[in-house]
DNA sequence: GCGTTGTATTGGAGCGCTCCAATGTTCTAT
DNA sequence: ATAGAACATTGGAGCGCTCCAATACAACGC
């Protein structure tokens, strides 16, 4: 900066004011200014501009697994609305793993940025106290509420119940539910299973079996379920990534899907909507979600404290060709003329 | 930091000694120091000690599209590498977009990154020229080479022409390309189809057709192809997305795959490996992609300045269900007894 | 007791920038 | 011609940290 300010024959300040095309600036000095940037290469140091600042204009989005096209969805809303708003946005990836996750958030705190959005982030509740108070923080993706920070989410709980009620409308009766293990959504979305159970009064028939949240998850529990003597008849993965890995081993059993057993997921991720696929799922607006995170960040960054905003977004069921009446209902109904 | 330092009854100096974890601390300070730290809810700024070190520790990389499963597994790779030598990781969306990225790259360079990555970048020569002066840059998974700047990729040409002796080997004559059009692997993938045609002997059949990376893309093309009087017998898709795409607008048409039309991918992402897509395509190995990228930056990090640095993996072919003989071949194997 | 190592601690300069108050310059109205 | 406003430019302090050279302190042999 010193050498473009000599070269321009201005200050130091001078220069600093072109940088930050500010209006009070003669077309002359800022055109030589300009000039003497560019011959030198010059570009300004976002570290030392943000430390005289005190201001960074960066969001960070930690983002569970950037294998997960579901997030990558959520990521593309929140850029979108962040760059129209003039700040910057950094990525980290949490490998779907707490440790690496409260390491990520250890950096953007560290690099002061402005506000953090946490898209589908599995962190503690000690940590989410600890983070809050440090940055506004958004956590988007997540059915579990923290009491003092914001939230924007898909209402999963009721996500769950619509799944639940259009197995249940079809007539199948014993539905299973694989649930999400350690993903932050996977208690609300198994709490929406058992009340759409009870709902449909199966009470009696909730079955919930722990998987996770990637296709190799579902693999053991399948093998399971059909090993049984009175296997289920529709089935409710806790996400796409699983009802994938779900369809991959049902098809290794040799069971037809839906003749012999229904599947619904949970996203709506591209790949339930690949033909060969073509999985019954649950919608949830993946872009509005991200953009609604950030305003919810900038309305943070504005307003102060406050009590928490909570944003619930809608989910909507997505009939595809996964799930159809079970087997002995369609005996049943074929048999009466 | 003056705070703590006043708190533990040292000097800020000591408070840095301590932070950095500096063997030269007695015991009872660094403790005194550390709960000093605790207490007060004290982090460094990462933008002041990079600016007092000269040295930022980041690693910056640029993913041209984070919607694509391929990118991640990249990602991974690369993360994996970094921490393991102690360097951060930030990740910055291109969109697919040449002027996006552009802007991501600038904003490395802003941020003085040690380093950069660029996952599939596709910026112009002259960006490419400006960066890799200004930065150490590795370029990740990308067919074309620019002479200043170090690259690890997969042989991209060499899959192509996999792709291509496969199908012929199975008797396909009428072999299509989807071309990758914007994407920066599009010309060697095409370049390996037209060398792959030319072995087989099939060069006036030739045929390349504009499509993209995306499922979308495929579409129009399978309709152009499908509206013609003597369709091609197989294609050969820029990549595993496209392929899918290209496999939903075939099951819209009403053409069996594979028995009347056969279709390769390339990537190898997980959803060509779902059953029911069950896509054959061309391996990379992604992750040792996104390790080497790491360690070549290091190394140009250490040794400065010399030759540009290029590493070539093999790609393997990934035979699936969605390749078969043609059925011409196949009736005219069957009538012959 | 002395100098001599060695280790533990500190003050202060400086990283590259922005901001503020102060200065220099030009223009207008009287 | 001149006070005053309006604008353009500048010097210097300070952002939070690290690093260096300098100091303080302890332990040691002779």
């Amino acid at each position: 900066m010193e050498d473009v300010a000599t070269r321009a024959k201005v200050s130091r300040a001078l220069v600093s004011l072109v940088m930050n095309d500010s209006p009070q600036v003669s077309d002359e000095k800022r055109r030589s200014v300009l000039a003497a940037a560019r011959e030198l290469g010059y570009r300004p140091n976002l570290m030392a501009r943000s430390l005289a600042q005190k201001r960074t204009h960066i969001i960070g989005v930690l983002v569970d697994d950037l294998r997960n096209p579901f997030f990558g969805e959520v990521v593309d809303g929140i850029e979108a609305e962040a760059t129209e708003h003039g700040f910057r946005v950094l990525i980290l990836n949490g490998h779907r793993d707490a440790r690496r996750e409260h390491d990520a958030v250890e950096t953007f705190l560290q690099l002061r940025v402005e506000g953090m959005a946490l898209v589908g982030a599995r962190l503690s509740d000690d940590d989410m106290a600890r983070v809050g108070s440090a940055a506004p923080c958004v956590v988007v993706a997540s059915g579990t509420v923290h009491p003092g920070t914001d939230t924007v989410a898909t209402d999963d709980r009721r996500g769950a119940e619509l799944a639940v009620e259009h197995l249940a409308s079809l007539g199948h009766r014993r539905i299973v539910h694989m649930d999400g293990g350690a993903n932050v959504s996977a208690a609300e979305r198994r709490r929406g299973y058992e009340s759409g159970m009870r709902s449909a009064g199966l009470d009696d028939l909730v079955d919930v079996r722990p998987a996770g949240d990637d296709e190799a998850d579902a693999l053991a529990v399948i093998d399971e379920l059909m090993a049984e003597d009175d296997p289920p008849t529709a089935i409710f993965a806790f996400n796409d990534l699983l009802a994938a890995g779900a369809l991959n081993r049902l098809d290794d059993a040799g069971v037809a899907v839906p003749d012999e057993m229904s599947l619904v997921g949970f996203d709506n991720t591209f790949i339930s909507a690949l033909r060969h696929l073509s999985l019954t799922t649950v919608n949830q607006p993946t872009l509005s979600m991200g953009r609604l995170a950030v305003r919810t960040l900038l309305q943070r960054l504005s307003d102060g404290a406050g009590g928490p905003i909570r944003h619930t977004l809608q989910p909507e069921m997505v009939v595809r060709s996964t799930t159809g009446p079970p087997r002995d209902a369609a005996l049943l109904s074929a048999t009466q003329p």
